[in-house]
DNA sequence: CCAAATTCAATTGTGCCCAATTAAATTATA
DNA sequence: TATAATTTAATTGGGCACAATTGAATTTGG
């Protein structure tokens, strides 16, 4: 007896444990492939002394040049147990500057040394050479962005 | 066609820039959005007291019952730096027994003991209880899971 | 058979991540 | 205006992740 396999009978047995599968929850290669794409980072950001998540505070910061980590933590998605020593690390290379608010003493404001926004000539290139190691189809591409960005919007 | 914000100017100033930003990477969201579904995770799988990856450990060997831990680090993608320290706690915890193989002493095998076998009843629920956190279309689901898929099998 | 290469897991050290707590400063309220 | 509540970072401790190294066991080539 029993010849049926463990993995399409939904109706009696281990069938009602079919949801309890890495092939079946979307998770798991969720999870995987955001580390395997670090990984990919890790041989082009090592050429400029950065960490992966020292390299996503630094795009912040080429973009808005001074931020509060308060805010840095919304738009990152991690809090300030994660970001202080990402920052004190950052400001012992040299590239961000930490300052209290005037108005607030509570609010640290992270800003861009000289040194910090010179090493943006360096990482221009960084996006290209990942998009070499990733292959989509640009339809793929929008998708995923797509959806990812909803999924995001309903942490919030 | 001159209402063109900075944003979208690829011929002069911060244009060549436009790719090094946390909107024009899809690497960011993934990482963001596997760490918040983890966090959906947590307080469900505290109930059990198995952290996500321990339970991805479990959801394993509720399926094969025995494997070495090589075979563990390809299914799961992690490496045995990682898996060593887990699977021992899954040890202490009483839920995983690990002993040598015959033929060759280098292999780790990792077992289920009855205790971890039973454990698989009590976390039946938890796909059901993280989809309901999750609201995608069937037609998403089905498209998330193709591509990060794919892009798994580009990682091999 | 034996030395070299390979395989497999464990260990070590660094860097996140996060929960929980603490501490300091500000704001709101009785 | 005291004091209670809130806001903001920092700290602490636990648990991964991963690179690099080590060491033990097996396999292979001469």
């Amino acid at each position: 007896m029993m010849s049926r396999t463990a993995d399409d009978d939904m109706t009696k047995g281990t069938g009602s444990y079919e949801q309890l599968k890495l092939g079946n929850q979307l998770c798991f290669p969720l999870y995987a492939v955001s580390r395997e794409i670090i990984k990919k980072y890790r041989p082009i950001l090592r050429k400029i002394d950065l960490t992966y998540t020292q390299y996503l505070v630094m795009m912040v910061l080429w973009e808005e040049d001074t931020v509060n980590v308060k805010k840095l933590g919304e738009m990152l998605f991690l809090d300030s147990g994660t970001l202080s020593p990402v920052l004190k690390s950052l400001e012992t290379k040299g590239l961000v500057s930490r300052s209290r608010s005037d108005e607030d003493e509570r609010i640290l404001l992270i800003s861009l040394t000289d040194r910090g926004c010179a090493l943006r000539e360096k990482a221009k290139d960084i996006p290209f050479e990942i998009s070499k190691c990733v292959e989509l189809s640009p339809e793929e591409t929008y998708e995923l962005g797509t959806i990812l960005r909803k999924l995001l919007k309903q942490t919030r």
